[in-house]
Formats: structure tokens, C-alpha cells, sequence
RNA sequence: GGUCCAUUAGUCUAAUCGGUUAGGACACAGGCCUCUCAAGCCUGGAGAACGGGUUCGAGUCCCGUAUGGACCA
């Protein structure tokens, strides 16, 4: 069968934000091209003309591309079996429809909303799996041709034979479906566009893909696709059904449940190469186990074989870790290059990023935790320093600790991570202080958080005037502060 | 309701042809390190849905049941 070049594609709607589960099954089209040397094309499915936009499209572009996965064909690419929107292809698949006509492999079907849905509800009550009798099937076709060509609404439907069809599919063997499970598919909708089911095999047809890899879902209704092949008289492709990404509750993936744009994890600061990977995760093993690992070594070792069936849950703490050990193994200066690009700009990043890199997990958190560089009247209220001794202080005993410690760091002559601790255990011993205790005092002095890279570290970056402005704030804040309430005796 | 698919710890998963104390990772718990938080390191708890069968031997093959999911109605 195939000594044909591989090519496969995806072929996302372009209706609202672009969907972790199209990376999803892109990245694996994307992987078996090219462990195949294929090609891997981009369709848009847009004979939706109601829900399908322009914008959404572009995104679903944008997205896709800053995930890391590019097409070798496509609407803004080209491509030699172009165009790749099926709402420029409307004439293709009519003129196909014709063909099926004239073969009798379809049927022209008069049937109004009102008609249906008494067959409908006939079926119901013979307990019929189907919600179509083929009731225009037995129109002849002579009076069929007569009444299309007086203008009367209609669709097309696909004669459905009894019967089973049997898919292979590649990752579950033989899949056999009876055809007491299929309607006589409607082909063109009154509207003269086409549905999903005949846009989609006249495409992949003509677009000679080799490989239909694609979600679970689709896989009841793939007899309706190899009969059409069949009726059209062509090699159907090799069907590959993909597991489903679940929510925590193991339903399919949903935006209720589950954040599913790609939007929203480039919003938080997930790194693209960190999707990919993480995406690369779900359903797929490396041999040797390797879990963290770049798109060209998941091309390398790409296999049917290794995908597992079940449904892997979406989970997003796996997704956070895997982006941390990314940040963590970056250039510093590439980093806070990524956060001014993605987040916040200034020059003030280049030093204050490393302190951060290995407390995120994602860009997005670096703000949260280092804006405190950026507050030039930090003024923390008293409550907050008082925290930093057990069962509290007193606020002037404390206010003098700031101040005395102050004078020695102003005495400084480098304002460096190793003098600063010097001085600073120096004096904690003089005072007979413990140096945990005015540690946390001076970083709720400098920070207004209990949580902070390392102390000397910090201050170094804060500056000395900074620091010792800080300082003195806090220490004032302090001494204005009322005595604590005497403990209770006893 | 019908059909189809799936089923290793809370989650992602591994284990060439059936032979392993069922391995790794995330998360969780404890500890070490330590100026806090992280990171790192060490330790720990936690698993084959159930029942039959085939076999000397089954997570691995077969059947049934259950559960989950998808699709169609």
C-alpha cells in the first residue's frame, strides 16, 4: 500500500480559542511525518459559516506555531493541494456529490423539519437505532431529478447498505461496526454546503493523506467514511484513532472543567517547548523512560507502538513541574528575556530573574513574588514586622535592632552577599540576637513577604540605599507602634 | 437506550516471546541541607477493577461482569 510519501494532517474548526487537544493530535501527526520524512499539511474546516471566523483561525495559526508545530501546507503557507479551507472548496464537493448521484451511491432527500421528526420518532418506537427510515430512497430518479431541478429544498444522503464495516485501526486492530448504527448520512446540507463526513474524505482524498490520525471520537463514525471511499471508488488511508485528553473526572477534556486554550497557558507563562513536551507526555512513552526531553528526540523515537490507549488526564501540576525544570535549565539572560517579552519589560530583569528562576514554575509567577523590587515606598505595617518573632515582640526592641543593624550595613564599604552577612552575624552576636530572628525581620522590612530568594542575595540586587531606606522606614513604622498588650499572668 | 473503545497507585506511565521483590515520574508525607521560600538529596505510604478459564507459570492470552469514556439516538 503505501510506497507513497507519507502525509498527513490536522484539520481544526476555527471556531473560538485554539484547543490543547489540536496541539495535541498535531504533534503527533507532526511526529509520525516526520519520523517518516512526510509531509504534514493544515486544513481548516470551516464550512461552518456560522461559528467559523477569521480571527479565530489566525489564532489557531499563532497558537500553533508558538507551541512549536509548523505545516508544510496550509492556507497561509500554500501548497500544491490548495486551496486548504474547505469553505473555497464548496464547488469540489458538490461536484463530487454529482458523481455519487449518477452513480446511485446517494440520493436526493425531500424530507422537511416537520417529516423528520416523525420518522424520527417512529424509529424511536420500532426501537430502531437509526433517525432516518430512507424514505426518499424509494423515490425514483427521474421524479428526483424532476423536483431538484424545480428548485425544491433538499439534501443529499449517502444510501447506507446493511451490513458491517470494518475498520483497522492501527492502534486497536479490527473494529467492526454494524451499519444498523448509521443514518444515511446527509452529504450536502439544503444550503448546498457540505457536511463534515464528505468534506472530510474528498479533502484527505485529494490531498492524497496517507494517514488519518485524529481523535477517539471519530471512530463510530469512520464506516461512514470508508463507505464513501468506496462509493467514490478510492483507497481509503490508514486510520489511526488517538485517546481522548480527560478532565480530572476522566470525561473528555472541556473548558468547564479544564483550562483548554493554548491562549491561557502562554498567558500564565508555560513555556512552549514545555507543552510539547508535556502534550508529548500523555499516551506516549520513551524507551529508556526519559520524561523531560525536546521535539526532535520525540520525532526520533515516535512509534504507533508506544501510544497507550487509555485516556490520559490533562494534568496541569505535571505540566507546572515539567516548565520548572525547564525555566531552572535556561540561560539566566535568555530567561528574563522571555519574561520582558511575555510579561514585563525593563532592564531591572537581568539581575533580579536569577534570584527567581528556581522558585517558578511559570513565567507568570515571577511578578507576584519580585514586585517588591519595584515598590519604592515599601512601607510594611508594624502587625507583619512583629510576625517575625515568635509569639511576637516588642516593637521598639525591635525598631532599635533595625536601626543599629543598619548603621553597620551603611558602613559597608561593598554591598556584596558576603559582607552583608558578615556584618550582619557580627552584630547578632554583639546583641546577643539570633540571627534567624533578625533575618526574618530584615526581610520583612526589605520585602514586605516571608518568602524571598536568599536574604544577602536580595539586598545586594535591592542596592544600598535601598536597603537602607527600607530600613529606616520600617524601623519608624516600629517605633510608632503601640506596646504590645502585657501577657496575661498565669 | 444502542454500538464501539478503554481499564497497572490520586495522576502520567514502564516492563522484547506469558517467568521481575510490578520499575520510573508528578503529587503527597517525613528527613537532610538551610537566613525564609524554593531547588537539591534521602526515606516512606500508595497499584494490577472483579470473577472464571488456558498454562508448570498471567499485569501480559481468552471469556464474562463491573466501571469509565466516546459516538449515535
Amino acid at each position: 500500500m503505501s510506497d507513497r510519501p507519507v502525509r498527513v494532517r490536522i484539520a481544526p474548526s476555527p471556531t473560538g480559542d485554539p484547543h490543547v487537544g489540536t496541539a495535541y493530535v498535531g504533534l503527533i501527526n507532526l511526529a509520525f511525518a516526520r519520523r517518516h520524512e512526510g509531509s504534514f499539511v493544515l486544513r481548516i474546516e470551516d464550512t461552518d459559516q456560522e461559528r467559523s471566523t477569521r480571527a479565530s483561525e489566525q489564532a489557531i495559526f499563532d497558537a500553533l506555531r508558538w507551541v512549536g508545530l509548523s505545516w508544510d501546507e496550509g492556507p497561509d503557507v500554500g501548497g500544491p493541494f490548495g486551496p486548504y479551507r474547505q469553505s473555497e472548496r464548496t464547488e469540489i464537493y458538490r461536484e463530487h456529490v454529482r458523481h455519487l448521484l449518477d452513480s446511485g451511491a446517494a440520493y436526493p432527500c425531500f424530507c422537511d423539519g416537520p417529516t423528520l421528526e416523525g420518522i424520527r420518532k417512529r424509529q424511536r418506537e420500532l426501537k430502531r437505532n437509526k433517525g432516518y427510515d430512507g424514505t426518499c430512497r424509494a423515490i425514483p430518479p427521474d421524479e428526483a431529478r424532476a423536483r431538484m431541478a424545480a428548485g425544491e429544498p433538499h439534501v443529499i444522503r449517502l444510501r447506507v447498505p446493511d451490513g458491517t464495516t470494518t475498520v483497522h485501526d492501527e492502534l486497536r486492530g479490527d473494529v467492526v461496526i454494524d451499519h444498523d448504527q448509521i443514518d444515511d448520512q446527509v452529504l450536502l446540507k439544503t444550503d448546498g454546503f457540505p457536511t463534515y463526513h464528505l468534506a472530510n474524505v474528498v479533502d484527505d482524498h485529494l490531498m492524497e493523506i496517507t494517514h488519518v490520525i485524529r481523535a477517539e471520537e471519530w471512530i463510530n463514525s469512520t464506516p461512514k467514511h470508508i463507505l464513501l471511499y468506496a462509493a467514490f471508488g478510492w483507497e481509503p488511508p490508514k486510520w489511526v484513532h488517538l485517546p481522548l485528553l480527560r478532565n480530572h473526572d476522566k470525561s473528555k477534556i472541556s473548558k468547564r472543567k479544564n483550562p483548554v486554550s493554548l491562549l491561557y497557558y502562554k498567558q500564565i507563562g508555560i513555556l512552549p517547548e514545555a507543552m510539547l513536551n508535556f502534550l508529548a507526555l500523555l499516551g506516549h512513552s520513551m524507551p529508556d523512560e526519559r520524561e523531560v526531553f525536546e521535539l526532535d528526540e520525540f520525532v526520533r523515537e515516535f512509534s504507533f507502538q508506544r501510544i497507550s490507549l487509555g485516556g490520559p488526564v490533562f494534568d496541569v501540576e505535571k505540566l507546572l513541574w515539567l516548565n520548572g525544570v525547564r525555566i531552572r535549565a535556561m540561560d539566566p539572560r535568555v530567561l528574563a528575556d522571555r519574561i520582558r517579552e511575555a510579561m514585563v519589560p525593563g532592564d531591572w530583569l537581568q539581575q533580579v530573574v536569577p534570584l527567581f528562576q528556581e522558585r517558578m514554575r511559570a513565567l507568570g509567577e515571577f511578578m507576584p513574588q519580585a514586585a517588591f523590587f519595584r515598590q519604592p515606598g515599601l512601607d510594611v505595617p508594624a502587625s507583619e514586622l512583629i510576625g517575625a518573632i515568635k509569639g511576637g515582640g516588642d516593637p521598639k526592641i525591635l525598631s532599635k535592632w533595625l536601626t543599629e543593624a543598619g548603621e553597620r550595613l551603611d558602613a559597608l564599604r561593598d554591598f556584596e552577599p558576603a559582607p552583608i552577612e558578615e556584618a550582619l552575624r557580627a552584630w547578632c552576636e554583639q546583641a546577643d540576637v539570633p540571627t534567624g530572628t533578625l533575618f526574618m525581620l530584615l526581610r520583612l522590612s526589605l520585602t514586605g513577604r516571608k518568602a524571598t530568594p536568599p536574604l544577602f542575595e536580595t539586598m545586594t540586587v535591592l542596592g544600598r540605599a535601598a536597603c537602607s531606606q527600607r530600613l529606616r522606614t520600617a524601623a519608624a513604622t516600629l517605633k510608632a507602634a503601640p506596646a504590645p498588650k502585657p501577657a496575661p499572668a498565669g
